[in-house]
RNA sequence: GGGGGGUUUCCCGAGUGGUCAAAGGGGACGGACUGUAAAUCCGUUGGCAACGCCUUCGCAGGUUCAAAUCCUGCACCCCCCA
């Protein structure tokens, strides 16, 4: 085998409990295994949270294990307790198929899946469970499920003895629909492992007990502990919402600031957790971050690297240029297809050109147009106080208008007041 | 059923006939500082055609040259006694 995997992850931090502690170094070592992880398809894309998931994954499969992804076609219809401390609304059917879409593309970007022998496998558990009749899958499958081991998983207990919020029959069953895929990629693809966040180690050992009633095979499970903040809270939330992989639900810019971003607190975990820098580089980073912390180097590595990772050579380049501008270059020679990009996070007002003609327009009503400003005189004060930028250059007269020749590309203005709130204006022909 | 207190600008809260666009605090925003952090400091915080004008102090009327402030009615809230 080309690495030891179980001693990396090991080193990262990312084996938060084992079925097998003694057994699987060895057993990842001397051959290459199938691995299975799922993904709930709860929105059409994924985000910070499940990335460690499929990092990991992607792990094994550079360890030259074969990894199966699977996203929960099936299982999405039921929804699963774990971690939830109320019962779910269902997704609709037709939501449900445009998020398998969206989540089977951007796996697809994480993967191999054309590699030979560990080729990664991507599969979805509606295949299978459709076939099923509810009699059928009560009889081979829920028969060997205790329904008082059942009601001792933490994911059920949770939500037991609560007089506000229980558990429908429907969620109850959840485990077993992810204990029965782990048993038919077993049979149909020899996966001997499962591996998922520490929160689905009741689902996975269910998988193996079920495995062992009806095939008597032995199958591992593996957890990762979850990505949260050195405060508690989940990875990848910020007031503006979750940080999705998908540049149309979080820009390629928006993602490098999270990054660049994260607590020195933090940062060291998401090396570990989210890279597949060496364990030099790493321990060389927490170094410089000792000695240097003003310098960021270890927050500006880790943007850069997921940044290009998630969002590919442009993405990243588009998220530098953009940062540049945001934290003051002028702006310049652009175009408007380029400041689009830029600025895709950014609100924009329209305005007929003809504003720009004659006098121009005052950067008091540029200012109040563009809802910088609540009103004029807020939009007064902006400029007075020194606040108010065009094109990232400051306004220093308040009597300044603003004419064609104020324009950073064919039709757009950027507005900016105080250090970070931009909008811009489109001024199009009537 | 009786008695008392309250309702103020984004929030809390002062103001009890003119000097009130309304103290103070919080929040927010701008500036300085800084590590794109935190803290700190300074400034701003109803609108506008702006040394002036208009709108705002629960709602609707009234007294007065002048009302957030006084009177009447209404609505809602709180407390005490039955």
């Amino acid at each position: 085998m080309k690495a030891d995997i179980f001693a990396d992850l090991s080193w990262r931090g990312l084996i938060h409990q084992t079925t097998a502690d003694e057994f699987l170094p060895n057993w990842l070592n001397s051959g290459s295994r199938t691995v299975y992880i799922g993904f709930d398809p709860t929105a059409d894309s994924l985000h910070v949270g499940s990335m460690l998931q499929l990092l990991v994954l992607r792990r094994f499969q550079k360890a030259g294990h074969r990894p199966v992804a699977l996203a929960g076609g099936a299982t999405g219809m039921i929804g699963d307790p774990s971690g939830k401390s109320e019962e779910r609304n269902l997704l609709g059917v037709d939501d449900l198929r445009k998020n398998i879409v969206g989540i089977e593309k951007q796996l697809k970007q994480f993967l191999d899946f054309d590699c030979g022998e560990n080729s990664a496998v991507l599969v979805n558990n509606f295949d299978w469970m459709r076939k099923f009749s509810y009699l059928d899958f009560l009889r081979d499958v829920g028969k060997n499920f205790p329904v008082n081991v059942m009601l001792a998983k933490d994911s059920v207990k949770s939500r037991l003895g609560r007089d506000d919020t229980g558990i429908s029959y429907t969620e109850f069953s959840y485990m077993l629909l992810q204990a029965y895929d782990f048993v038919h990629l077993n049979r149909q693809y020899q996966c001997e492992l499962q591996v998922g966040g520490s929160d689905q180690w009741g689902n996975i050992t269910a998988g193996i007990d079920l495995a062992r009633r009806m095939h008597s095979v032995q199958l591992y499970g593996l957890t990762c502990p979850l990505l949260l903040t050195s405060d508690g809270k989940k990875m990848g939330k910020t007031e503006s919402g979750t940080v999705w992989l998908s540049p149309e639900r979080t820009s390629p810019y928006a993602f490098f600031q999270y990054w660049r971003n994260i607590a020195d607190a933090d940062v060291g975990n998401c090396l570990r957790f989210l890279t597949e820098l060496s364990h030099d580089e790493i321990l060389a980073l927490d170094e410089s971050r000792a000695a240097a912390p003003h310098e960021c180097q270890s927050q500006i590595r880790l943007a850069e690297y997921l940044t290009q990772l998630v969002h590919g050579d442009s993405g990243l380049a588009t998220a530098r240029r953009a940062t540049d501008i945001f934290f003051g270059a002028v702006i310049e020679n652009l175009s408007d297809r380029e400041l689009g990009e830029i600025f895709a996070d950014v609100p924009g007002k329209e305005l007929p050109r003809e504003s720009l003609r004659g006098e121009g327009l005052s950067i008091v009503d540029a200012l109040a147009e563009s809802g910088l400003a609540k009103s004029k005189g807020d939009g007064r004060r902006t400029v007075q106080q020194g606040g108010a930028y065009v094109n990232n250059r400051r306004v220093e007269n308040i009597e300044t208008q603003l004419t064609e020749k104020d324009l950073a590309s064919e039709a757009v203005m950027v507005l900016r007041a105080g250090k970070k709130r931009y909008a811009l204006l489109r001024f199009r022909d009537e």
